[in-house]
DNA sequence: TTGTTGAGTCTGCGAAGAGAACCTAGCCTG
DNA sequence: CAGGCTAGGTTCTCTTCGCAGACTCAACAA
């Protein structure tokens, strides 16, 4: 349906435009981690809050949604169902990062970095995530394979990789 | 800044539970970029998909989420309105990463490298990062000030910053 | 004037979220 | 062994949100 224009395309389309987004890592990680109360039930069980109450009174999740947001987080392989028992009490549930759990630590570090940079309190950040061993803070960097290191977001751009499905509908423009 | 032994506390708390959750940097942010389809969004506008109906067409954002969403992210200032002509049309709109929205490159890289690893499909990732410059891939690091790299979530732990706010409800346990 | 095109609104239904009350095991005390 | 306590859910109702698809609106072109 393009009315060729002989040179120029009809629109500009951008490279983007022609690769399918079906399987997109982010929108399959946001597909499982982006529903409204997921990461930060995580934030809290990485802050080792681990019980259903404490949860529920520590991060304001409805019980409701807590109890389903766990049980979808379990079902991923995210968090474990282990039991404790308080000596007096029966034994009860308590939640654990998997180690899959435990990788979307850089993923909560981002989130903390930009809320800091940009919707923090003029009292500073009110959580810090430090070294375990020496204490410092840490941050994230981005650097390429190359090994360069690099601070601005222009320096990243995007490209299909392996697994990139072309469009269906995308009649591509000619170009081979 | 164990628990201290001579109180015993009642129930084994975390000492995340007497911080308060309402200033933190992660909720806050997620306030903001946590609805459904947002990141999804600032994903293909970092590809270079800029116009509304191209975003409807290659996100499948539903158009009114897309409306909301879009004014939503003007608002924040994560983007900017800007205007375009093709020629023979009308000025219309399309929308551009501000500085802000510049800054969340490190989430949604971090959001792509988790699902990469977790969620792909054995062709591998559909989409790359990679540095402007030289080509090379590019991953995140984390790192702390005292140079140590981290490759290991339980390497890292969280701790109260300046602007951690003790909670009402938190009786204290005896710590000034 | 009419048609076209990009960028939105309008409408209506079903799904999801927010609160609050209610239920269910074990354990303990009387 | 009845009754209460407690942590961890369920159930219920109400409101909001998501979503598809049709409709509108403002230049520009013919």
């Amino acid at each position: 349906m393009d009315n060729q224009r002989g040179v120029t395309a009809k629109r500009r389309r951008t490279d983007l435009m022609d690769w399918s987004p079906e399987n997109c890592s982010i929108a399959r990680t946001l597909g499982i981690l982006g529903e409204k109360w997921t990461l930060v039930v995580l934030r809290d069980v990485f802050g080792g809050i681990r019980r259903f109450n404490d949860l529920v009174e520590h991060s304001g999740v409805p019980r409701q949604v807590l109890t389903n947001r766990l049980s979808v987080l379990v079902d991923e392989g995210i968090l474990r169902r282990d039991t404790y028992q308080e000596p007096g009490s029966r034994p009860r549930p308590e939640y654990r990062l998997t180690e899959k759990g435990l990788d979307t630590y850089r993923i909560l570090i981002a989130l903390r970095e930009w809320g800091d940079r940009y919707v923090a309190d003029p009292e500073g950040p009110p959580l810090e995530h430090v070294h375990r061993d020496c204490g410092a803070p840490v941050t994230l960097t981005v650097r390429c394979a190359d090994g360069h290191e690099i601070h601005e977001a222009r320096e990243v751009t995007g490209r299909p990789g392996p697994g990139a499905l072309r469009r269906h509908s995308a009649a591509a423009s000619g170009t081979a």
